[in-house]
Order: C-alpha cells, then structure tokens, then sequence
DNA sequence: ATTTCTGCAAAACCTTTGCAAGCCG
DNA sequence: CGGCTTGCAAAGGTTTTGCAGAAAT
C-alpha cells in the first residue's frame, strides 16, 4: 500500500514538472498544508501553519509561493483582489465580468446570464441578501496574447 | 422645473435622516461623485473626483464615508474584502456564503444553489473560465443581534 | 449646546522587493 | 556548476486611528 505522503509527494512533484518549477520542501509543506486544512486561510494562517513543519520559513516565501501556486492555477484567490477596494452604488441590478489576465471589471445584466439561483434561505438559517456573480475568464483583448 | 442637483439633494438628505447621519457637504459630493460616475472606483479615484469640488477634503475623510455609506447599503463593495487575501484549493467545486456582517465565509456545493448560469462566452467575445457566486447575507448568529 | 464630523499626521497593516547565501537539477 | 529559491530586512501601498478644531442638529 502506497502512503497518502508518497502519493500526494509523487503527484506534487508532477505538478511542478508541468510547470516548471522546482520542487523545494517549502512548497511542498505549503501545498500539504492547503490540501490538509481545506477552508479559506490568509497568507498569515498558511505561515502558522507550514512553520508548525518548517519553523524557519518566512513570510515572504509564504507570499511568494501563494503567488506562484495561484499563477499556476494550483490555488484560487476566494475574492478577487484588485489591489484596493472598489466601490459601487448599490441597488445596481447587475454582476461582474473579471478578466483573471488583466483584471478588468465590466458589469452584466442578470438578465444576459441566463438561470439564476433564487433561493431566500438556506440550509442553517442563512438569510439571504443577494447574489453576488463574477465571471471570471479571458476579455477578447487577452485572448490574443 | 425642479433641477437634477436640487432633486438629488433632497433624495440625499432624506437617505441620511432615514440612516440618522449628519448632512455634510463632504457626503453630499462624494454621494453625487459616485452616482455620476458609475463604474468601480477605489478610493483614491474617488478622493480624486471628489477634491475637483472641494480641494480641501482629506482622504482619510473619503475613506470614512465611503465605510459609512457601505455600511448604510447606499454604496457595496465590488468584491468582499477580507481585510487579507484568501485562498483555496482550485478546482473544488463550490461557492461561497458569506455574512455581511460578521465577514465569515462557508462553503456551498453548486447543487444546493439551483439553476445556475452556464453560458461560456458572453458579448463581446469573453471567454468564461469559471462563474463565482458569493451569496451574501445574514448568518444564523448575527441574525439574532 | 451637544453631538457629530473633518483634516491632519502618525500608526498599523498587508504585501512586495532587493540581495546575499543556500538549494535544486 | 548555474539558475532558481530562500530568508531577511527594508520599502511600498493601502487603510485606520487619535485628536483638536469646525460644522451640523
């Protein structure tokens, strides 16, 4: 029986032959650490806890990593960060089209995305407010790149 | 005739007597800054647009009110801020609840939100990776408060 | 008259960067 | 080895805070 460690270790050492990264125990703790502790975590808490294993590691190669992994499609930001807060009125009926390259936003029409979750309440007593849409992908202008 | 300024102006101070905020001259441009401008400024776009009409305001001025205004519902942020960046596993199929007032994010299967939009390619020839969908609300807890 | 708000300056964060030393291939 | 990566420390950018004076109710 091969140990859930050799496995993820083997497929964690594919991964960055596809993309060309090396293999540092840095970034294998990092990403065993994501798989592991599942959630939605801030460059701070992945720090606490790959320095539980690796108690030298800074912050910067936390931060560096993260980037690296996100660029990679390994990890996915939870809210696109667009370096400050923007801002809108609310009450405007629309969502947002985010290009993942380039980061622009462009609003759109609920009515233009077709089906549309509608539920009020969910399951633990969630009420709801809205919905909040973002389709991510490729403006027409980096596609060509 | 009753003008568009003075119209504005009324609706203005009707929105901040319902909120119980003081009138300012500071909130009433950044108010009309925001409803003429459209789009998705950060806020030093906005202290920017705002310091045209009084050059003397500050941004940390701007920044106050545009927290006041999000936290009355006149103005939403585009993408929820977290106060850091999180990340996650890519490729797990979910999306996100989280509580307007208490920040916390959970996850939810895609199955359990109903219809979803599916379109892969909007207008103008963009090209859709993936829909994110923050459903936004009150929680069980904070509702009680 | 009170309470709330503004502007300033400093502080607090979060994130990035430059560089010498160390590790990977 | 040669190039990529790390850790450190310093810098950069954004956002928040404390406070005295000014404005609003």
């Amino acid at each position: 029986m091969i140990s859930m460690q050799a496995e993820e270790q083997s497929t964690f050492r594919e991964l960055c032959e596809q993309r060309g990264i090396a293999v540092t125990h840095q970034r294998q703790v990092l990403y065993e650490v994501m798989r592991a502790a599942g959630g939605h975590p801030s460059p701070e808490e992945v720090y606490a806890r790959v320095r539980e294993r690796i108690p030298t590691i800074s912050l910067a190669t936390v931060y560096k990593n993260i980037h690296l992994f996100v660029e990679s499609g390994v990890l996915r930001e939870v809210s696109l960060h667009h370096g400050s807060v923007r801002v809108e009125m609310a009450g405007e009926q629309h969502h947002h089209v985010v290009c993942s390259r380039c980061k622009s936003i462009s609003d759109i029409e609920e009515r233009e995305l077709g089906p549309m979750p509608r539920r009020e309440r969910l399951a633990g007593g969630f009420l709801v407010e809205r919905y909040a849409i973002d389709v991510i992908g490729l403006c027409a202008n980096c596609q060509k790149n």
